[in-house]
DNA sequence: TTATAATTGTTTCGACTCGAAACCATTTAA
DNA sequence: TTAAATGGTTTCGAGTCGAAACAATTATAA
C-alpha cells in the first residue's frame, strides 16, 4: 500500500502550490481561493458559472463563495450577469482585466518552470498520474467530476461540429465542448 | 507543454485534500496546518524537530508557526522539550495522544479509500509521478528538499547498522537514518 | 390555484489563519 | 567585549471559512 506516501508527496504539494499561490497573489491583492475561483471561470461553460457551481467545486459553503466573489467584482475582475430564466441565478464572467491577470498568474511561474524542467514524456506521465489519482478520488467519494463536456456520457457528437447534451436537451458549440461542466458525468 | 493541464489537476487535487483534512480534524478541532505540523514532526529526525525547521517546511512565518505549536501543546499532542545545548531552541515531540490523534487521521479516509481502489501498478505509478514532480518543483525553486536522512549526500554508511552524518559530525543510528531531516540535499 | 417546500444567493457573526513587526534571550562573529 | 545573527514569542490587522438567518424566486403538491 502505497497510500501513506502518495499522501506525504501530495501533501507536500499541496502546501507548495498554495504558497506559491500566496506568493503570485501579493502583488494584486488575490488570496489563493480568488485565483482558483477565477481559473475554474475561466474553464467552465454557461451552465457552471454560477456562485453555487463555484461552491460546488471549491468544496465551499455557498456563503463563503459569496465574499470572495463579491472582492472578485470589486476588484473588477468579474461581473455578475442575471439569468435570462431564473431570476435567483447570476451567471459569473471574467472581465477583460480579470483574465489578463488570471493568465499572467496561472500557472504560477514556480509550476511553470518545474513542468519545463521534466522531458515532455515525464510530463506526460506526471499529468496522466495525477488525472489517474483524481479519477480515483472523486469516484471513491462520489463527488461531482467537473470533467470537460465533450468527455460527458451526456454529450452526443451528431456529425461535424453538431454536439448536443441529452441533460439539458440543447446543441452545443464545439467550443463549448471543450469546458467544463458542472453536471458532467464520466462515460 | 503540459504545464497548464498539470497544474489544473494539482490545484484541484490540492483542494480536495484541503476540504477533507479540515473535516476530517473538525471533530477534535484540529485545522489542516495544525494535522501538517503534526505529520512532519512524526516523520522528522531530531534534527529538525524545531519550529524553525517547521516553519521551513511549511513554508510560513516562525510567528505564524509559534501560534500553530501554541495551540497543538494546549491541547497536549505534543510537549516542548528545551535543548541540551543551545538554551534558545525547543524540541517538538508529538505525545502518545499525538501519535495516536494522527494516525487515526493521516492519511485521511478519503486518501486512503481512493488508493485502495488502484491498482498495486497504478499506485506505483502515482507514488512515482508524485515524486518526480515534487524534486523538480525544489531543485527548480532552489527549495529545501526535507527528503530522509538516508537519501542525503552528507549520509555515510560506514558498515553494518553504522552511518555517520559528515553535516553535523555525528554517528547515526540505521532508525534515524528513515527519518526527514532539515539539511537534506540530495546525492 | 394556492400554500408549501426547495433552491439560489447575501449578510452577519465568531473562530481561525497568516504575515509583519516588535520584542526577548542566547549564541556567534568581529 | 561589543555587535550581529539566530530561535522563539507576542501582538496586530487583514483575510478565510462555515453556520445560521434571511430574502427572493421557482418548483411541487394538495
Amino acid at each position: 500500500m502505497k497510500s501513506h506516501a502518495i499522501y506525504h508527496h501530495l501533501e507536500r504539494l499541496s502546501e507548495l502550490l498554495r504558497v506559491d499561490a500566496r506568493q503570485a497573489g501579493l502583488e494584486l491583492g488575490l488570496q489563493p481561493v480568488q485565483l482558483e475561483a477565477m481559473h475554474y471561470l475561466s474553464m467552465c461553460n454557461a451552465f457552471s458559472d454560477t456562485p453555487m457551481a463555484v461552491a460546488e467545486y471549491l468544496g465551499q459553503t455557498k456563503g463563503t463563495v459569496s465574499q470572495t466573489l463579491k472582492v472578485l467584482e470589486k476588484k473588477e475582475l468579474l461581473v455578475k450577469q442575471p439569468d435570462a430564466n431564473d431570476k435567483r441565478v447570476f451567471h459569473l464572467k471574467l472581465t477583460k482585466k480579470g483574465g489578463s491577470v488570471l493568465q499572467q498568474l496561472v500557472p504560477t511561474a514556480m509550476v511553470m518552470q518545474a513542468c519545463e524542467n521534466l522531458s515532455p514524456k515525464e510530463q506526460e506521465v506526471v499529468e496522466q498520474a495525477l488525472q489517474c489519482l483524481l479519477s480515483s478520488f472523486l469516484s471513491t467519494n462520489k463527488m461531482k467530476s467537473f470533467g470537460v463536456c465533450r468527455s460527458c456520457r451526456y454529450n452526443r457528437h451528431l456529425n461535424g461540429s453538431d454536439y448536443f447534451c441529452d441533460l439539458v436537451q440543447q446543441p452545443l458549440l464545439e467550443s463549448d465542448t471543450q469546458l467544463i461542466c458542472r453536471e458532467h458525468e464520466a462515460s
